[in-house]
DNA sequence: CGCGCCTTTGAAGGAGCTCAATTTAGGTGG
DNA sequence: CCACCTAAATTGAGCTCCTTCAAAGGCGCG
């Protein structure tokens, strides 16, 4: 029984001790802005590590909330479904980016967060980052500007859906994900894709053949080389472009 | 010179004694929760209201931050805009919404929002309210569903974009405007458009022609009467079962 | 009352979708 | 270590829904 044995696995390993202070992705995180003092009180909220397998779902649609998570290390998609099987992902997070902002609202999760790869998260108590943010001004501001930043990405996927054809879109998918990468010291041109084509088109408004045939063509054009999941950037200039460009 | 004289009158109108405490919104708003002494700690900071009239900007993009705003009556619409001249409206507002909430992590406002009849609101000076909710737990609360609630909204605004055919999206948004008016004491079935069929367009990522040829068979099918701006819902099933179809 | 903006409606065209077949890669068990 | 198997990706052909372009009608505001 696999399944079980994997699960076992997961629980022995699942509380380990950990610290934002050690951690080098706090820049990108919820300690950005704190001082020593106030870092060593965040890390005693974030007692708890949590290691993920691929395809395992950090939490489900109706799930209650009571935690925000921290990628520590790997990659994650989040998505909504409709009853008639229609999937909409919301977005792909990597190290350092939050997850479960959705559920403060509801106290229960609306989307679902699955690991497109082995990840490894630190799972932050609510109701005590609340407290703790009530004394630590920098924490309380900190959190806000990143719920903000989550709207206003969210704003850009809707110009993304509402506006722009498949080209720009999946452009715009591209140099996105190369700065991101870029911002943690990975290459800028070389990277690869976590993510199916299926889920690049639902994050995108497109279907999967669509992305693919997009690919292809900018590959002919010389903007990308692209073999399966492996993405070089061959001219970001030209990817620039192809996003201002009406018609 | 039409416009300086407006000016000046709204100046003259700009600071107006008013309080949450007598507003029949603050159900829907910031003081939701609060009992009547924070009431009135919040009330000391809600201090001025502003009239606006149509299509007056109360920010623009790049306008810096230090305020978030209710709206106490009128109706708002945001959008974003790109160089070549696409525009993405991300929402519409009404009585009891908040408009701002994306000024806070860059500390200057990254889109636009623009009263689309004459409207009044309350300004929250933004670190005041941050002061205020590290004393006032309720508050401090709520302020953190009312921004989970907007990431789920757009979330909602990703799943019309990226997945549903027009129809699906016209339904879903008379739909959602029903609901809301409704939620206000307004009639579910009989209400005013504030916006023109381009701006639903851009928030639903479809032309205006499109818009208004999906109106147009709405009504031939018995789903709504619809003269201009004037919307009467005649049967809600049907448009919620326009919405669960796939093709 | 006239002008401009908004809306409606028609006809033709195209971007992306659907359906289908083939290739490739990655994981599994013998 | 290889052969198998399944999931993912690629590519083609035809179709559909929405867009584009165009013209006419209606409403509201000065």
């Amino acid at each position: 029984m696999p399944l079980q044995n994997a699960q076992r696995k997961v629980s022995s390993l699942a509380l380990v001790k950990t610290a934002c202070s050690n951690c080098n992705l706090r820049e990108f995180c919820l300690p950005y802005g704190l001082d020593p003092e106030e870092l060593e009180r965040l890390d005693s909220l974030v007692s708890n590590r949590r290691r993920m397998k691929r395809g395992e779902h950090l939490y489900r649609v109706g799930d209650p909330f009571d935690a925000i998570f921290a990628i520590r290390s790997g990659f994650f998609k989040t998505d909504v479904l409709i009853e008639d099987g229609r999937e909409q992902v919301t977005g792909f997070q990597m190290g350092g980016e939050l997850l479960g902002l959705d559920g403060i609202c509801t106290e229960q999760h609306t989307c679902n967060a699955i690991a497109l790869e082995d990840s490894d998260i630190c799972a932050i108590p609510f109701s005590q980052m609340e407290s703790l943010s009530r004394e630590i001004h920098s924490l309380q501001h900190h959190f806000h500007k990143v719920m903000s930043r989550e709207i206003v990405r969210d704003h850009g996927v809707m110009m993304l859906l509402g506006t722009m054809r498949a080209e720009e879109r999946l452009a715009a998918f591209l140099l996105n994900l190369s700065q991101r990468f870029t911002a943690r010291g990975y290459s800028h041109a070389e990277f690869f894709l976590r993510m199916t084509r299926e889920e690049i088109g639902s994050y995108l408004g497109l279907k999967l053949e669509t992305v693919s045939r997009t690919f292809s063509r900018f590959q002919e054009e010389g903007h990308i080389a692209v073999q399966q999941k492996h993405i070089r950037i061959l001219n970001v200039n030209g990817l620039k472009a192809l996003m201002n460009h009406r018609s």
